[in-house]
DNA sequence: TGTACATCAGTGAACGCGCGTTCACTGATGTAC
DNA sequence: TGTACATCAGTGAACGCGCGTTCACTGATGTAC
Protein backbone atom coordinates (compact mmCIF):
# COMPACT_ATOMS: atom_id res chain seq x y z
CA UNK A 1 0.00 0.00 0.00
CA UNK A 2 1.32 3.80 -0.67
CA UNK A 3 0.40 6.06 1.48
CA UNK A 4 0.26 10.00 1.72
CA UNK A 5 3.15 12.08 1.69
CA UNK A 6 4.15 12.27 5.45
CA UNK A 7 2.04 8.90 6.22
CA UNK A 8 5.36 7.43 6.99
CA UNK A 9 7.09 10.31 9.22
CA UNK A 10 3.55 10.28 11.01
CA UNK A 11 3.58 6.28 11.96
CA UNK A 12 7.59 6.70 13.04
CA UNK A 13 6.56 9.77 15.27
CA UNK A 14 3.51 7.54 16.93
CA UNK A 15 6.09 4.88 17.26
CA UNK A 16 8.51 7.14 19.00
CA UNK A 17 5.89 8.48 21.30
CA UNK A 18 4.46 5.32 22.16
CA UNK A 19 7.74 4.43 23.20
CA UNK A 20 8.56 7.61 25.36
CA UNK A 21 5.54 6.15 27.40
CA UNK A 22 6.47 2.61 27.56
CA UNK A 23 9.90 3.05 28.41
CA UNK A 24 9.27 5.36 31.32
CA UNK A 25 6.51 3.54 32.65
CA UNK A 26 7.94 -0.19 32.52
CA UNK A 27 12.09 0.45 31.93
CA UNK A 28 13.87 0.21 28.12
CA UNK A 29 14.53 -3.50 28.30
CA UNK A 30 11.15 -4.55 29.98
CA UNK A 31 9.78 -2.83 26.86
CA UNK A 32 9.10 -5.67 23.82
CA UNK A 33 8.81 -4.19 20.09
CA UNK A 34 6.46 -6.76 19.40
CA UNK A 35 4.13 -5.31 21.99
CA UNK A 36 4.86 -1.80 21.07
CA UNK A 37 3.81 -2.20 18.16
CA UNK A 38 0.69 -4.39 18.80
CA UNK A 39 -0.14 -1.12 20.59
CA UNK A 40 -0.31 1.08 17.72
CA UNK A 41 -2.26 -1.97 15.50
CA UNK A 42 0.90 -2.39 13.49
CA UNK A 43 3.20 -5.47 13.21
CA UNK A 44 6.44 -5.87 14.48
CA UNK A 45 8.39 -6.25 11.11
CA UNK A 46 7.74 -3.22 9.97
CA UNK A 47 9.34 -0.99 13.05
CA UNK A 48 12.69 -1.85 10.84
CA UNK A 49 10.93 0.50 7.95
CA UNK A 50 11.95 3.39 10.60
CA UNK A 51 14.50 2.56 13.08
CA UNK A 52 17.26 0.46 12.37
CA UNK A 53 17.59 -1.03 16.33
CA UNK A 54 16.11 -0.71 19.54
CA UNK A 55 18.97 1.45 20.33
CA UNK A 56 17.92 3.81 17.90
CA UNK A 57 14.88 4.15 18.88
CA UNK A 58 15.78 4.63 22.19
CA UNK A 59 17.81 7.49 21.27
CA UNK A 60 14.94 9.04 19.30
CA UNK A 61 12.08 8.23 22.27
CA UNK A 62 15.17 10.46 25.19
CA UNK A 63 15.37 13.12 22.67
CA UNK A 64 11.45 13.09 22.23
CA UNK A 65 11.26 13.42 26.39
CA UNK A 66 14.14 16.07 26.50
CA UNK A 67 12.29 17.95 24.05
CA UNK A 68 8.53 17.61 25.94
CA UNK A 69 10.71 18.32 29.61
CA UNK A 70 12.13 21.25 27.91
CA UNK A 71 8.85 23.04 26.73
CA UNK A 72 6.86 21.85 30.46
CA UNK A 73 10.02 23.34 32.30
CA UNK A 74 10.10 26.74 29.92
CA UNK A 75 6.29 27.35 30.50
CA UNK A 76 6.16 26.47 33.70
CA UNK A 77 9.95 28.58 34.91
CA UNK A 78 7.88 31.98 33.66
CA UNK A 79 4.83 32.70 35.43
CA UNK A 80 5.31 34.31 39.02
CA UNK A 81 7.16 32.38 41.73
CA UNK A 82 8.40 30.27 38.86
CA UNK A 83 11.15 28.09 40.85
CA UNK A 84 8.06 27.71 43.44
CA UNK A 85 5.69 26.98 41.12
CA UNK A 86 7.64 24.25 39.06
CA UNK A 87 8.79 22.40 42.21
CA UNK A 88 5.11 21.99 43.54
CA UNK A 89 4.38 20.79 39.72
CA UNK A 90 7.56 18.24 39.63
CA UNK A 91 6.86 16.96 43.41
CA UNK A 92 3.13 16.34 43.10
CA UNK A 93 1.10 13.34 43.71
CA UNK A 94 0.02 13.72 39.98
CA UNK A 95 3.56 13.42 38.32
CA UNK A 96 4.36 10.55 41.03
CA UNK A 97 1.04 8.91 39.58
CA UNK A 98 2.07 9.44 35.56
CA UNK A 99 5.63 8.17 35.01
CA UNK A 100 4.72 7.61 31.88
CA UNK A 101 3.80 11.54 31.18
CA UNK A 102 6.30 12.73 33.31
CA UNK A 103 10.29 13.70 33.52
CA UNK A 104 12.29 10.98 32.63
CA UNK A 105 15.32 11.41 34.98
CA UNK A 106 13.36 9.20 37.89
CA UNK A 107 12.47 6.37 35.50
CA UNK A 108 15.17 5.80 33.14
CA UNK A 109 18.83 7.67 34.70
CA UNK A 110 19.45 4.39 36.69
CA UNK A 111 19.10 1.83 33.68
CA UNK A 112 20.78 3.88 30.77
CA UNK A 113 23.95 3.90 33.04
CA UNK A 114 23.81 0.57 33.27
CA UNK A 115 23.31 -0.81 30.16
CA UNK A 116 26.13 1.62 29.39
CA UNK A 117 22.98 3.51 27.02
CA UNK A 118 24.31 6.95 28.42
CA UNK A 119 24.08 9.32 25.31
CA UNK A 120 24.63 13.23 24.76
CA UNK A 121 20.96 13.74 24.49
CA UNK A 122 20.69 13.16 28.68
CA UNK A 123 23.83 15.28 28.92
CA UNK A 124 22.09 17.78 27.21
CA UNK A 125 18.76 17.60 28.91
CA UNK A 126 20.45 17.72 32.38
CA UNK A 127 22.33 21.06 31.41
CA UNK A 128 19.37 22.68 30.57
CA UNK A 129 17.30 22.10 33.49
CA UNK A 130 20.66 23.25 35.49
CA UNK A 131 20.09 26.36 33.79
CA UNK A 132 16.69 26.58 34.01
CA UNK A 133 16.89 26.24 37.57
CA UNK A 134 19.98 28.23 38.32
CA UNK A 135 18.49 31.37 36.64
CA UNK A 136 16.12 31.34 39.47
CA UNK A 137 18.61 30.50 42.41
CA UNK A 138 20.76 33.56 43.63
CA UNK A 139 23.63 30.99 43.95
CA UNK A 140 23.42 28.93 40.88
CA UNK A 141 25.67 26.07 42.17
CA UNK A 142 22.58 24.66 44.20
CA UNK A 143 20.92 23.92 40.76
CA UNK A 144 22.69 20.62 41.42
CA UNK A 145 21.24 20.05 44.66
CA UNK A 146 17.59 20.97 43.60
CA UNK A 147 17.29 19.06 40.19
CA UNK A 148 19.02 15.73 41.91
CA UNK A 149 16.57 16.31 45.23
CA UNK A 150 13.40 16.40 43.12
CA UNK A 151 14.63 13.51 41.04
CA UNK A 152 15.47 11.49 43.63
CA UNK A 153 12.54 12.13 45.86
CA UNK A 154 10.01 11.40 42.92
CA UNK A 155 11.87 8.23 42.27
CA UNK A 156 12.08 7.09 45.68
CA UNK A 157 8.63 7.70 46.57
CA UNK A 158 7.85 6.05 43.58
CA UNK A 159 9.99 2.47 45.22
CA UNK A 160 8.42 2.58 48.53
CA UNK A 161 5.08 0.87 49.64
CA UNK A 162 4.00 2.77 52.11
CA UNK A 163 1.50 5.03 50.71
CA UNK A 164 2.52 7.50 54.48
CA UNK A 165 5.92 7.41 53.48
CA UNK A 166 6.15 8.16 49.72
CA UNK A 167 4.07 11.41 50.84
CA UNK A 168 6.31 12.33 53.19
CA UNK A 169 9.46 11.66 50.96
CA UNK A 170 7.17 13.92 48.38
CA UNK A 171 5.89 16.47 50.48
CA UNK A 172 9.19 17.15 53.66
CA UNK A 173 11.58 17.65 50.00
CA UNK A 174 8.52 19.55 48.35
CA UNK A 175 8.71 21.87 51.65
CA UNK A 176 12.42 21.98 52.27
CA UNK A 177 13.35 22.87 48.51
CA UNK A 178 10.17 25.68 48.76
CA UNK A 179 11.53 26.97 51.68
CA UNK A 180 15.41 26.82 50.85
CA UNK A 181 14.38 28.48 47.36
CA UNK A 182 12.55 31.34 48.63
CA UNK A 183 14.91 32.13 50.90
CA UNK A 184 17.33 32.47 47.97
CA UNK A 185 14.28 34.26 45.96
CA UNK A 186 12.45 37.01 48.66
CA UNK A 187 9.13 36.10 47.60
CA UNK A 188 6.61 39.59 46.95
CA UNK B 1 27.92 -35.51 47.14
CA UNK B 2 27.00 -35.07 50.89
CA UNK B 3 29.15 -31.62 52.43
CA UNK B 4 29.32 -30.16 55.54
CA UNK B 5 26.52 -29.15 57.60
CA UNK B 6 26.88 -25.42 56.44
CA UNK B 7 27.68 -25.80 53.58
CA UNK B 8 24.28 -25.13 51.75
CA UNK B 9 24.12 -22.22 53.88
CA UNK B 10 27.24 -21.01 52.50
CA UNK B 11 26.52 -21.74 49.02
CA UNK B 12 23.08 -19.85 49.19
CA UNK B 13 25.58 -16.58 51.57
CA UNK B 14 27.52 -16.44 47.82
CA UNK B 15 24.40 -16.65 45.63
CA UNK B 16 22.90 -13.76 47.28
CA UNK B 17 26.06 -11.29 47.27
CA UNK B 18 26.87 -12.42 43.78
CA UNK B 19 22.91 -11.44 42.92
CA UNK B 20 23.49 -8.01 45.27
CA UNK B 21 26.36 -7.16 43.34
CA UNK B 22 25.34 -7.62 40.02
CA UNK B 23 21.71 -6.37 40.73
CA UNK B 24 23.25 -3.01 41.51
CA UNK B 25 25.69 -3.04 38.65
CA UNK B 26 23.41 -4.23 35.45
CA UNK B 27 19.98 -4.27 36.86
CA UNK B 28 17.22 -6.88 38.17
CA UNK B 29 16.11 -7.99 34.42
CA UNK B 30 19.31 -7.70 32.99
CA UNK B 31 21.16 -10.30 35.27
CA UNK B 32 20.41 -13.68 34.32
CA UNK B 33 20.37 -16.65 36.40
CA UNK B 34 22.20 -18.91 34.27
CA UNK B 35 25.26 -16.38 34.48
CA UNK B 36 24.91 -15.43 38.11
CA UNK B 37 25.39 -19.24 38.94
CA UNK B 38 27.70 -19.84 36.23
CA UNK B 39 30.03 -16.34 37.88
CA UNK B 40 29.77 -18.86 40.72
CA UNK B 41 30.97 -22.16 39.50
CA UNK B 42 27.62 -23.46 39.60
CA UNK B 43 25.45 -24.75 37.43
CA UNK B 44 22.18 -22.71 36.80
CA UNK B 45 20.18 -25.64 37.90
CA UNK B 46 20.80 -25.90 41.13
CA UNK B 47 19.46 -22.36 41.84
CA UNK B 48 16.32 -23.68 42.78
CA UNK B 49 17.44 -25.87 45.74
CA UNK B 50 18.11 -22.95 47.63
CA UNK B 51 15.52 -20.09 45.91
CA UNK B 52 12.28 -20.86 44.87
CA UNK B 53 12.18 -18.10 42.33
CA UNK B 54 13.99 -15.39 40.96
CA UNK B 55 11.69 -12.79 42.85
CA UNK B 56 12.45 -14.81 46.46
CA UNK B 57 17.03 -13.91 45.47
CA UNK B 58 15.44 -10.38 44.48
CA UNK B 59 13.91 -10.59 47.73
CA UNK B 60 17.01 -11.67 49.74
CA UNK B 61 19.70 -10.00 47.55
CA UNK B 62 18.09 -6.04 48.54
CA UNK B 63 17.84 -7.59 52.24
CA UNK B 64 21.72 -8.02 52.11
CA UNK B 65 21.62 -4.84 50.65
CA UNK B 66 19.95 -3.23 53.09
CA UNK B 67 21.73 -4.10 56.04
CA UNK B 68 25.09 -3.53 54.35
CA UNK B 69 23.70 0.17 54.00
CA UNK B 70 23.12 -0.17 57.68
CA UNK B 71 26.11 -0.77 59.12
CA UNK B 72 28.06 1.66 56.93
CA UNK B 73 25.85 4.31 57.59
CA UNK B 74 25.82 3.59 61.42
CA UNK B 75 29.75 3.59 61.91
CA UNK B 76 29.90 6.56 59.49
CA UNK B 77 27.31 8.25 61.32
CA UNK B 78 28.91 7.71 64.58
CA UNK B 79 32.11 9.63 64.36
CA UNK B 80 33.18 13.47 64.46
CA UNK B 81 30.94 15.49 62.10
CA UNK B 82 28.93 12.72 60.81
CA UNK B 83 26.52 14.06 58.81
CA UNK B 84 29.59 15.80 57.02
CA UNK B 85 31.49 12.53 56.69
CA UNK B 86 28.63 10.62 55.54
CA UNK B 87 27.70 12.93 52.66
CA UNK B 88 31.20 13.48 51.55
CA UNK B 89 31.90 9.66 51.56
CA UNK B 90 28.12 9.22 49.43
CA UNK B 91 28.79 12.15 47.20
CA UNK B 92 32.46 10.74 46.39
CA UNK B 93 33.81 9.80 43.12
CA UNK B 94 34.40 6.58 44.43
CA UNK B 95 30.92 5.60 45.16
CA UNK B 96 29.91 7.17 41.75
CA UNK B 97 32.32 4.62 40.29
CA UNK B 98 31.45 1.35 42.18
CA UNK B 99 27.91 0.80 42.13
CA UNK B 100 27.95 -2.31 42.60
CA UNK B 101 29.11 -2.19 45.94
CA UNK B 102 27.33 1.21 46.73
CA UNK B 103 23.88 2.22 47.80
CA UNK B 104 21.11 -0.14 46.47
CA UNK B 105 18.47 3.28 45.80
CA UNK B 106 20.43 5.12 42.88
CA UNK B 107 20.47 1.68 40.87
CA UNK B 108 17.27 -0.19 41.90
CA UNK B 109 15.02 1.82 43.13
CA UNK B 110 13.66 2.85 39.64
CA UNK B 111 13.32 -0.44 38.66
CA UNK B 112 11.80 -1.82 41.67
CA UNK B 113 9.29 0.90 40.96
CA UNK B 114 8.77 -0.43 37.42
CA UNK B 115 8.11 -3.90 37.82
CA UNK B 116 5.64 -3.51 41.06
CA UNK B 117 8.40 -5.44 42.68
CA UNK B 118 8.96 -3.16 45.79
CA UNK B 119 9.02 -4.93 48.90
CA UNK B 120 8.44 -3.93 52.72
CA UNK B 121 12.45 -4.30 52.91
CA UNK B 122 12.85 -0.84 50.93
CA UNK B 123 10.70 1.36 52.81
CA UNK B 124 12.38 -0.27 56.08
CA UNK B 125 15.58 0.67 54.40
CA UNK B 126 14.58 4.20 53.72
CA UNK B 127 13.04 4.95 56.71
CA UNK B 128 16.23 3.85 58.39
CA UNK B 129 18.17 6.24 56.39
CA UNK B 130 15.80 9.21 56.86
CA UNK B 131 16.20 8.66 60.97
CA UNK B 132 19.82 7.85 60.40
CA UNK B 133 20.05 11.40 58.86
CA UNK B 134 17.39 13.32 60.29
CA UNK B 135 18.75 12.46 64.39
CA UNK B 136 21.66 14.46 63.01
CA UNK B 137 19.92 17.80 61.46
CA UNK B 138 18.26 20.38 63.62
CA UNK B 139 14.75 20.02 61.68
CA UNK B 140 14.46 16.61 60.71
CA UNK B 141 11.84 17.50 58.03
CA UNK B 142 15.22 18.12 55.98
CA UNK B 143 15.77 14.81 55.94
CA UNK B 144 14.13 13.51 53.22
CA UNK B 145 15.74 16.31 51.14
CA UNK B 146 19.16 15.41 52.33
CA UNK B 147 18.58 11.25 51.10
CA UNK B 148 16.51 12.46 47.78
CA UNK B 149 19.26 14.74 46.68
CA UNK B 150 22.36 12.56 47.47
CA UNK B 151 20.54 9.40 45.73
CA UNK B 152 19.31 11.76 42.96
CA UNK B 153 22.51 13.27 42.24
CA UNK B 154 24.50 9.91 42.53
CA UNK B 155 22.67 8.31 39.88
CA UNK B 156 22.16 11.61 37.79
CA UNK B 157 25.79 11.53 38.11
CA UNK B 158 26.54 7.95 36.28
CA UNK B 159 24.10 8.57 33.58
CA UNK B 160 25.76 11.46 31.67
CA UNK B 161 28.47 11.09 29.26
CA UNK B 162 30.76 14.23 29.85
CA UNK B 163 32.63 13.40 32.78
CA UNK B 164 33.10 17.38 33.85
CA UNK B 165 29.58 17.27 33.88
CA UNK B 166 29.36 14.26 36.32
CA UNK B 167 31.59 15.64 38.44
CA UNK B 168 29.63 19.08 38.45
CA UNK B 169 26.64 17.26 39.66
CA UNK B 170 28.62 15.15 42.34
CA UNK B 171 30.71 18.32 43.27
CA UNK B 172 27.78 20.92 43.81
CA UNK B 173 25.41 18.94 45.31
CA UNK B 174 28.17 17.35 48.22
CA UNK B 175 28.93 21.12 48.40
CA UNK B 176 25.54 22.40 48.68
CA UNK B 177 24.54 19.57 50.84
CA UNK B 178 27.43 20.04 53.28
CA UNK B 179 26.52 24.18 53.80
CA UNK B 180 22.97 23.42 54.40
CA UNK B 181 23.92 20.82 56.76
CA UNK B 182 26.46 22.44 58.42
CA UNK B 183 24.51 25.80 58.68
CA UNK B 184 21.87 23.40 60.97
CA UNK B 185 24.57 21.34 62.95
CA UNK B 186 27.24 24.28 63.93
CA UNK B 187 30.74 22.63 63.83
CA UNK B 188 33.40 23.00 66.93
C1' DT C 1 37.65 -51.09 61.73
C1' DG C 2 35.23 -52.22 57.41
C1' DT C 3 31.22 -52.38 54.43
C1' DA C 4 26.39 -51.15 52.72
C1' DC C 5 23.31 -47.75 52.40
C1' DA C 6 20.83 -43.14 52.56
C1' DT C 7 21.29 -38.38 51.83
C1' DC C 8 20.97 -34.33 49.07
C1' DA C 9 23.86 -30.30 46.89
C1' DG C 10 24.80 -29.84 42.62
C1' DT C 11 24.43 -31.40 37.36
C1' DG C 12 22.96 -30.57 32.76
C1' DA C 13 19.46 -31.51 29.24
C1' DA C 14 15.03 -29.96 28.19
C1' DC C 15 10.51 -27.07 28.55
C1' DG C 16 7.92 -23.02 26.54
C1' DC C 17 8.41 -18.25 25.93
C1' DG C 18 9.49 -13.59 24.30
C1' DC C 19 13.31 -11.16 22.74
C1' DG C 20 15.60 -8.36 18.58
C1' DT C 21 16.14 -8.96 13.90
C1' DT C 22 15.55 -10.61 8.88
C1' DC C 23 13.11 -11.28 4.74
C1' DA C 24 10.08 -12.66 0.91
C1' DC C 25 5.80 -10.99 0.31
C1' DT C 26 1.22 -8.03 -0.38
C1' DG C 27 -1.69 -4.73 -2.19
C1' DA C 28 -3.51 0.16 -2.20
C1' DT C 29 -2.07 4.17 -4.17
C1' DG C 30 0.41 7.60 -7.31
C1' DT C 31 2.42 8.06 -11.86
C1' DA C 32 3.14 7.34 -16.94
C1' DC C 33 1.12 6.75 -21.18
C1' DT D 1 -10.51 9.34 -19.27
C1' DG D 2 -8.77 4.56 -18.89
C1' DT D 3 -5.20 1.14 -18.29
C1' DA D 4 -0.48 -0.81 -16.97
C1' DC D 5 2.99 -0.40 -14.03
C1' DA D 6 6.18 1.01 -10.08
C1' DT D 7 6.40 2.13 -5.37
C1' DC D 8 7.03 0.99 -0.63
C1' DA D 9 4.59 0.94 4.22
C1' DG D 10 3.22 -2.65 6.38
C1' DT D 11 2.69 -8.09 6.92
C1' DG D 12 3.73 -12.28 9.25
C1' DA D 13 6.57 -16.46 9.33
C1' DA D 14 11.04 -17.62 10.65
C1' DC D 15 16.00 -17.09 12.68
C1' DG D 16 18.98 -17.90 16.86
C1' DC D 17 19.26 -16.66 21.51
C1' DG D 18 18.84 -16.28 26.52
C1' DC D 19 15.34 -16.16 29.79
C1' DG D 20 13.11 -18.58 34.23
C1' DT D 21 11.94 -23.00 35.51
C1' DT D 22 11.65 -28.30 35.85
C1' DC D 23 13.44 -32.76 36.52
C1' DA D 24 15.72 -37.29 36.34
C1' DC D 25 20.21 -37.93 37.52
C1' DT D 26 25.05 -38.30 40.00
C1' DG D 27 28.32 -39.27 43.34
C1' DA D 28 30.96 -37.81 47.57
C1' DT D 29 30.07 -37.91 52.16
C1' DG D 30 27.95 -39.12 56.83
C1' DT D 31 25.59 -42.77 59.24
C1' DA D 32 24.21 -47.55 60.58
C1' DC D 33 25.59 -52.00 61.37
Amino acid sequence: MRYSEDHKAQTRQRIVEEAARRFRRDGVHATGLQTLMKALDLTHGGFYAHFKSKDELVEEALRYCASELDEITTSSLSGDQPLATFIRHYLSKGHRATPAQGCPFPTLSAELGQRGQASPVTDESVSNRLAQIGAHLEDDQHAAMVLSAMVGALMLSRSVVDPQLSDRLLEDTRASLLKLTGADIPQS
